[in-house]
RNA sequence: GGGAGUUUAGCUCAGUUGGUUAGAGCACCUGCCUUACAAGCAGGGGGUCAUAGGUUCGAGUCCUAUAACUCCCACCA
């Protein structure tokens, strides 16, 4: 009935495009079943997708398929996160432009070809895995739709005060030219120099030593700072230093957090260097310096170092103080400085009118919030907590770029007001569109429109409101939310569920999600990431998909422990072949003896009520790792199942499965039905792993009986068989005294099939008895004996 | 500096609420061509459960220290 050899590059292809025709995983909006939602990370749009995502996402898509085959209506969409900066890299890259060069228009349109081109692509990719979301209910973080749910998002929350305009400090990216998150920073150990300067005492008494990373900031100076405990400078507090090559005065003054032993004891305070200087500025009311602009080069105020760039005026500087005498010492260190995440550049401060989410109000309810969720493995859950505990900024979401979702906002030129547009006339774009009526407040025409765009955490971090249709379908909104899972690496729990959690506590006073599911990262070596530019094309999806198979690559997605880390390794892809192949081959077997068999209910023989019952102990463990979303922990169990069916039933059972006209056609028949049933149940199980060898044996044979047209349809159930212990202790020990047989023989190096002529068998239960026919079957023995006493197997050739 | 995780066979890892002699896969050794599979089957060797204390009749498991490794956060003068 089937192939000596399975051929995946054959069957794999076959039955995605069979189960995306045939809409096997289409979630059914009419149906009463009850609902399990999974709310997936849209994959960023930045051209490769790595192994590391393959890993992730099947991890979830696991449960999705555990779910639909214990009877849930699955609702399981998909995005792509196309909106924002890796989208115009990507753009800027392919077309070797630079945004600024050509017409917002033209830039957007190319963006939008460019997203839309990857997004069939990644989506093709997901379906070769065997990924079984609804690929019918697919959005895009730039779709009008998802624009539109973004702005109503930002828009209720201007209206509830919890997005706010202000000009403010906010973290600035010199290189990428926009403010950026808390979120988005990277600590990164940079070396640099420690330079030591003099600043005179303006009186003429001496001068005071201050040690500085950041030398080109002195034209920015505003004032000094020592430890009001510190007895050293004591004396010196209120007086005033010149500010060296400036040769302005600034004041003297005491603050708790200027560090005793930190560098000279005395810092300089500058606007802005560095978060301590916005802490400082702001506690003590100091003037504002802005020394670096919006593109990392110093301003007017740097005198002869306008225009450097932030680098090159520091080299300039250091050579000027070194000439005038006033370094006194420069030694080398290394030191943690925060970093832009996406491109590495050190951050630095920027004041600018700039858009703000209040996070800093709400850290206790965003804990609350936490405490509700279930974390998968719970201990996940202190990456939350902690970072939650440690948010000082509120969110910055505007970014000075091109391709994202518009802030819908004007202002009027005349009095300034903020106009906001109507929710139904969402989405706007407000640099195209004007407002519908005058200036309420003053009654002017004359309005400019916003020209930033969102963060695009703005967006994605609203994806339960875009799944279920948030302010477009209130009855399915509130019948979803919560969902119930999030999945996705640990590497995010700051950013995409944190800012989820805020979203959905503001919105609809709920959390986003019962469940969160945190997998692990796909590491190279023991500390070595896979990434995107070591990866070599060995390790790239489309190589193993092909190489391997989808199969065999979720299988590998498969092992290990839920949030652990894995390391890369071939010896889990042959361990998958060897798995599929055996599959394979013992379906064959099987079904080779079921050939002309309708499955009908029997009378079991001991053997087989045995291997039913042993069947649904494995799927109780099964479930029970599922339910905590163990995945690698269930295969474990099963594979375990499988590999002694093969080994112990099948080689116990055979004789009596070909051999009718020996043992009867009763016995034939209890085997036929055990052998079915189990079987059948261990490739539903294994389907949710290996959804095409398991569909290509399930269509082969077990269709014509089960009826559904895919095996993915099918419901994992417990097997019908009368529980009994004795029979299922029995069934142990008919194992052991296998095995001691198959220990005998081979420790005498003899064939397995070779004849015993007496195996007396002591001191085990009357019910081994049953399985006398069995036995004596498998270990070809002419004479077969059950004795009480001591227990032992006593064997004579 | 704060927090989390890990430490069990040569390697990768299981080990549920404490309970016989600590398990699996890979690797290694021996044997077996057995009417599904040699990409298979059977058998075997290999561990002071990181270290030191403690609780207990009993600890890989619970408690307290210590060490090593990994990650997150803070540290940016």
């Amino acid at each position: 009935m089937l192939e000596s050899k399975y051929n995946f590059l054959q069957s794999e292809p076959k039955w995605q495009k069979f189960w995306q025709e045939e809409g096997i995983y289409k979630f059914d909006k009419n149906s009463n079943k009850k609902i399990f939602s999974i709310d997936t990370p849209p994959p960023t749009v930045s051209g490769k997708i790595h192994i590391g995502h393959i890993f992730s996402y099947s991890q979830a898509e696991f449960v999705a398929r555990y779910k639909r085959m214990k009877g849930f209506n699955v609702f399981y969409p998909f995005g792509f996160d196309d909106n924002g900066l890796p989208t115009e890299r990507l753009v800027e890259k392919e077309f070797k432009i630079k945004a600024h060069e050509v017409s917002r228009e033209e830039f957007r349109d190319k963006c939008m070809e460019v997203a839309k081109r990857y997004e069939e692509e990644f989506k093709n990719l997901f379906i070769s895995a065997g990924n079984s979301a609804d690929f019918s209910l697919c959005y895009s973080t730039v779709s009008p739709r998802v624009q539109k749910i973004s702005q109503k998002s930002f828009l209720d929350l201007v209206r509830s005060g919890e997005a706010y305009y202000g000009e403010k400090p906010a973290i600035w990216c010199p290189e990428c030219r926009i403010s950026i998150a808390q979120a988005e920073l990277e600590s990164k150990d940079i070396e640099s120099s420690f330079n030591h300067l003099k600043f005179n005492l303006s009186d003429g008494s001496g001068y005071l030593e201050i040690a500085t990373t950041r030398p080109e900031m002195l034209c920015a100076c505003v004032c000094v700072f020592v430890n009001p405990e510190d007895e050293r400078f004591k004396s010196y507090v209120g007086k005033k230093v010149v500010v060296p090559l400036y040769n302005f005065e600034v004041e003297i003054l005491t603050d708790d957090k200027a560090a005793i032993d930190k560098g000279t004891g005395v810092v300089m305070c500058c606007t802005y260097g560095d978060e301590t200087d916005l802490y400082w500025q702001e506690k003590h009311n100091l003037p504002r310096k802005i020394a670096i602009d919006d593109g990392g080069r110093m301003t007017e105020l740097a005198g002869k170092y306008q225009g450097l760039k932030i680098k090159a005026a520091r080299e300039q500087i250091v050579e000027d103080l070194k000439a005038a005498g006033l370094l006194i010492k420069q030694e080398p260190i290394v030191h943690a400085v925060s970093t832009h995440e996406r491109c590495g550049t050190p951050m630095e401060i920027n004041v600018k009118k700039q858009w703000f989410i209040k996070l800093v109000d709400h850290k206790e309810e965003f804990l609350e919030r936490g405490k509700q969720i279930s974390w998968h493995p719970d201990f996940m859950k202190s990456r939350y907590f902690n970072w939650v505990e440690n948010v000082d900024r509120d969110w910055c979401i505007s970014r000075q770029r091109y391709f994202g979702v518009p802030i819908p906002v004007w202002y009027c030129k005349d009095c300034g007001e903020i106009i906001l547009p109507k929710d139904e006339d969402l989405p706007v774009n407000p640099l195209t569109d004007s407002p519908k009526g005058p200036c309420p407040k003053c009654g002017s025409l004359n309005f400019v429109g916003e020209s930033d765009i969102f963060d695009t955490w703005q967006t994605s971090s609203i994806t339960p409101q875009i799944n279920c249709h948030w302010s477009e379908d209130d009855e399915f909104y509130k019948k979803l939310m919560p969902m119930s899972l999030r999945p996705n690496a640990h590497d995010i729990i700051r950013t995409w569920d944190f800012y989820t959690i805020a979203k959905s506590h503001f919105h609809s006073n709920s959390l986003p999600w019962e469940n969160v599911m945190i997998s692990g990262f796909v590491m190279a070596n023991k500390d070595e990431k896979i990434s995107k530019s070591k990866s070599n094309s060995k390790l790239s999806p489309e190589a193993l998909l092909k190489e391997k198979g989808a199969d065999v690559t979720r299988y590998w997605a498969s092992t290990g422990s839920l949030g652990r880390d894995i390391i890369f390794s071939e010896e889990e892809f042959k361990n998958g072949a060897k798995l599929v192949n055996k599959i394979w081959n013992a379906s064959r077997f099987v079904l080779s003896l079921l050939e002309g068999y309708s499955p009908k209910k029997t009378k079991l023989y001991p053997m087989d009520s045995y291997i039913m019952q042993k069947y649904n102990e494995m799927l109780s463990k099964f479930e029970d790792y599922f339910e905590k979303y163990e995945i690698g922990l269930a295969i474990g169990e099963l594979e375990k199942f499988f590999w002694s069916f093969c080994d112990n039933y099948i080689e116990i059972a055979k004789k009596r499965l070909y051999n009718p006209d020996i043992y009867g056609q009763d016995a034939t028949n209890s085997a036929r039905f055990a052998s079915y049933n189990v079987l059948l149940g261990m490739l539903k199980l294994f389907a949710i792993y290996l959804p095409h060898i398991t569909e290509e044996i399930y269509q082969a044979y077990f269709r014509e009986f089960e009826g559904e047209k895919s095996i993915h349809l099918t419901q994992i159930e417990k097997l019908d068989v009368e529980p009994d212990q004795k029979i299922l202790d029995a069934g142990e020990e008919a194992v052991e005294v296998v095995s001691k047989i198959r220990a005998f023989k081979s420790e005498n190096n003899l064939s397995l099939k070779e004849p015993l002529n007496l195996v007396e068998v002591v001191g085990y239960s009357g019910e081994l008895e049953f399985f006398k026919e069995d036995l004596m079957a498998v270990g070809s023995i002419e004479n077969l004996k059950f004795e009480n006493g001591e227990r032992e197997v006593k064997i004579q050739r």
